[in-house]
RNA sequence: CGGGGUGUAGCGUAGCCCGGUCAUCGCGCCUCGUUUGGGACGAGGAGGUCGCAGGUUCGAAUCCUGCCACCCCGACCA
């Protein structure tokens, strides 16, 4: 990308605008921070959701469903937990609306709940409310249940993809009789998470746990993939977390074991969103809008034609109705498009700023010649090839572009990972190179809150691989075993 | 909720200091014609409670007061 990204909104609405618009939901109410997630963006997600959904299938695990309503005392059954999400949640207190003398439609006073209702910002509460019921034995165990669903999150400031106050995502809740079992499943659907991530979306990622100050709320550990994007700012992609037995004994959640001892659950609960659009358009989008990883583009090959009279356009329907079928038998999706209303030009045009990873033109030159021009995307590249060679191709280049994307975005990242070793340099880095940092750190939450204070920056992970290596914090002097990744973050 | 800023057509904007052909321009939209291998061109046309409510004035997008909303920076956060 040649233009420097900025935190501004407005700065990514050339990508976003084909996927998303912010809800207008009400004139001057204050409602803000929603989006409307238009066919073409909402028909990613989808494509993102079958991958996972297949993956989670693959990892033994089942979906299922819950309330989208938890009950206000849920909550405060966690300490923790409650800590982290009260300042944030949507709450429902009346079930009734009524007109009054003046014709405007009020709140009915009278219909007032007993118990306030939140609208759940995640769902760990009523799910192991409902757990308690479900397990009485070792046998019960494991339960590996996901959900797809909305969550709702009343942040103060919101960003398009990034932290909107509804966003779709899916939740994994599970419950195992050992501390190993539930350690096990988290780190394994971190790893699911950065096979998507790198397999799929093209994106690079940081497998890693995050320090105390970082975790989940409620969390004993948090294991989190943390991608790179291309203004130098970290992104966290997806979080694991091992919950211990905190849930299990804020909702009294025990299994008898093979011993006949009762003994309380373990649990982890995982969760990637609607933020992953945004990752996608900020790791490979450049100035031309959109570029899609082939593997999670809804149309892959887009047909223009290119005509002057209807003859000429018969006759092009003609071959592209044959190639169309061809292609799609190899399973490769593609859009016809043969709207008189838009000349080819701006066909073109349009189509790169969806991102769509292949272009193939015919005109009457090409008829003549059983020919066509093949365009891809990624690197905005164009060749004439034989109409006969054009399955073989496609097949070819859409492997070739999402490999691409992938290369140019993890050589971006490592290239993008910095070591320093005095808070100097720390600084000097953030402001003149941005990404990710390297650093000793001495393991403390007063140092990591102070270098955010001093610098924005925040601990994105301590890299699960992250080697032993002596050194001096960079803040403190004090001694530190390893390094630990800071970067400014979204 | 603190500090700063902004509200003019679907979008982006000029005008505001200094009140009076001032509602400007671009994109988009509609019609007709010529075009169609990289976002065509010409001519014509439609579209506005100038955020809302008061006030000052012969006269307000412009000045004053209040309110509302949005944006940026904080606090918060996936």
């Amino acid at each position: 990308m040649s233009k420097k990204l900025t935190t501004r909104e407005e700065d990514y609405s050339k990508w976003y605008n084909e996927l998303v618009v912010k809800a207008d939901l009400a004139e001057n109410s204050g409602v803000r921070g929603c989006m409307v997630i238009k066919p073409y963006g909402y028909a990613i997600w989808e494509k993102m959701q079958a991958e996972l959904d297949r993956m989670f299938k693959e990892t033994g695990h089942e979906n299922a469903y819950f309330p989208i309503f938890i009950p206000k005392s849920y909550f405060s059954k966690e300490a923790s937990h409650v800590d982290g999400f009260a300042k944030e949640c949507a709450v429902v207190t009346h079930y009734r609306l009524k007109t009054d003398e003046n014709g405007n439609v009020v709140v009915d006073e009278t219909a007032k709940l007993e118990e306030e209702l939140i609208v759940r910002p995640t769902s760990e509460t009523i799910i192991w409310d409902t757990y308690r019921k479900w397990i009485e034995s070792y046998r019960d165990l494991p339960i590996l249940i996901n959900q797809w669903a909305n969550v709702v999150r009343w942040e103060m400031r919101t960003r398009l993809f990034l932290r909107t106050a509804e966003f779709l995502w899916q939740e994994g809740h599970t419950a195992h009789a050992t501390k190993d079992e539930a350690v096990t499943e988290s780190k394994l659907m971190q790893g699911v998470y950065a096979d998507f991530a790198e397999n799929f979306m093209a994106m690079p990622v940081i497998k890693g746990f995050k320090s105390e100050s970082e975790r989940f709320a409620g969390a004993l550990e948090t294991y989190t993939i943390e991608a790179l994007m291309q203004d130098g700012k970290a992104l966290q992609a997806g979080t694991s977390h091992f919950l211990g037995q905190n849930f299990a004994k804020a909702f009294d959640v025990k299994f008898t074991t093979k011993e006949g001892k009762r003994e309380h659950v373990w649990a982890t609960s995982w969760g990637v969103s609607t933020r992953l659009m945004g990752a996608l358009v900020m790791t490979h989008s450049d100035d031309k809008g959109l570029v899609l990883p082939p593997k999670l583009a809804p149309i892959q090959v887009v047909i223009v034609p290119i005509h002057k009279t209807d003859e000429q356009l018969d006759a092009i329907s003609q071959k592209v109705d044959e190639l169309t079928a061809e292609l799609r038998k190899k399973g490769i999706s593609v859009k016809y498009d043969k709207r008189t209303t838009y000349k080819p030009g701006w066909k073109f045009a349009e189509y790169e700023l969806k991102g769509v990873p292949l272009r193939i033109a015919m005109g009457p030159r090409d008829l003549e010649n059983g020919t066509l021009e093949i365009a891809r995307r990624d690197i905005l590249d164009k060749k004439t090839i034989s109409i006969d060679e054009t399955v073989f191709y496609v097949e070819k280049i859409l492997n070739e572009i999402q490999e691409n994307l992938f290369n140019k975005a993890i050589n971006y990242r490592d290239t993008h990972i910095t070591e320093v070793n005095s808070f100097d340099e720390f600084k000097e880095v953030l402001e003149t190179k941005g990404g990710f940092i390297s650093a000793h750190w001495d393991g403390t939450s007063e140092t990591e809150e102070q270098i955010k204070n001093l610098t924005k920056a925040t601990i994105r992970c301590i890299p699960n691989n992250a080697e032993k290596e002596d050194g001096n914090c960079i803040f403190s002097g004090s001694k530190s075993e390893r390094r630990v990744l800071f970067a400014k973050a979204y």
